[in-house]
DNA sequence: ACCTGAACACCGTTCAAGT
DNA sequence: ACCTGAACACCGTTCAAGT
């Protein structure tokens, strides 16, 4: 008999101790599967094997939990600095690696979008951005808010692109009313999402072209 | 003693049986008051005057009954047509419409812009909006697309300023390490605000702009 | 230091019973 | 028809106690 504890085969998953790390993972696991609003420590502890409260002891509660996880996955958008292209470029990867870890993570960046300090100064996408920004010859104190505006522009298309609203929208003006209902949340990955956002990523790389290039003439008429 | 049970003066909200109408009126103001959230059955019941399983007579559960109060405000935004106008100048009306609803129930319209429903075929918000893209000359197979990125950059800069993103984020660059943390959500309704949608809103315009005269000059080199 | 069981103060919702 | 109390199946989290 001895022990007699251990289940038959990997279905338990700790042999090791809790870590804040692990805890993280699990989480990540959970969310990626059944969204945010699905995350409970109860389930989550469930998962770990461990007893809801001894989470507790590794994260002070379950909202740091969540922020824990958005940092975590944030630190992997490590991005190309492509430090010798023209800014367009440089915007336009930023943007398409943007969208990459979005599509990586859909549930948690759906609910990472939502939070205000999901951007930091220190974060290395916000530098780069900037510097971009200020390469391209915005204007130095006009840099952060129209850093802040492309994110947000950003931010508004993935978050409709990926809760559906933007498959769902498009196909909106046909009154269409015995059309297939409530049909999965349909992540739009397809070509459709890159048409979409290529569009918008298009649209506002034009018109800051435009407004710089009417700065400068205001300025000094011509160049 | 008679009757006895009326406290002594309007601290009693109910001397008039639960509508529909009334319960979504009253949850209405419990979400601008502290956020959808923080609403519950339990305490829209108290607020009523009424037993909490009381309100499952008029609503079938808590996700319609926020359903019902988003169409309910939704409802208030009836545009103007402003029929005879150029199509630039209809656009920025109704974005800027759109935008005076989200300042008027921001708690409420941050958590229905994340719903993927909240544009219907039927509202006339979507109906003007269409109507308007078509007169302005865009191709009737991109209508709608156009129409729903336009609604998702839109939705993106309108939820970034309601929930103070967009005005940290553009206070963001100097590392300001000792600055007032966790300031309220501070609604940006300031000028910031104003001229960051200005901003948003003229670039979408002229790069649909230089969209259509460059379709046309594909089409028949000119004009 | 790390874990745990019991308990608290909440939720949304079901159901059988009252008028 | 409309309302209600009790109860169920959940939550996050505190706390005192175990090792």
């Amino acid at each position: 008999m001895e022990k007699a504890k251990r289940p038959p085969r990997g279905t338990r998953k700790r042999d090791v101790p809790l870590t804040e790390a692990g805890i993280y993972a699990a989480a990540l696991q959970l969310i990626d599967a059944d969204g945010v609003e699905a995350l409970t420590m109860r389930k989550l502890a469930t998962v770990l094997d461990a007893n809801p409260m001894s989470l507790y002891h590794h994260v002070p509660n379950k909202d740091a939990l969540l922020r824990g996880v958005a940092r975590m996955v944030g630190a992997q958008f490590r991005t190309v600095t492509l430090e010798d292209s023209p800014w367009q470029e440089r915007i336009r990867l930023l943007a398409t690696d943007f969208r990459t870890l979005a599509h990586r993570h859909p549930k948690l960046m759906a609910y990472s979008f939502g939070q205000p300090d999901f951007i930091q100064s220190e974060d290395p996408f916000w530098a780069a951005l900037t510097a971009t920004l200020d390469s391209a010859g915005v204007p130095h104190a006009e840099v952060p808010q129209i850093a802040a505006v492309m994110c947000a522009v950003v931010i508004g298309v993935l978050t409709a692109e990926l809760n559906g609203a933007l498959h769902q929208w498009s196909n909106l003006t046909p009154p269409a009313p015995a059309a297939r209902e409530n049909r999965p949340p349909d992540t739009d990955a397809g070509p459709d999402g890159d048409r979409m956002f290529r569009l918008v990523l298009d649209t506002i790389i034009t018109g800051l072209e435009s407004r710089l290039t009417a700065d400068r003439d205001g300025q000094r008429a011509g160049q």
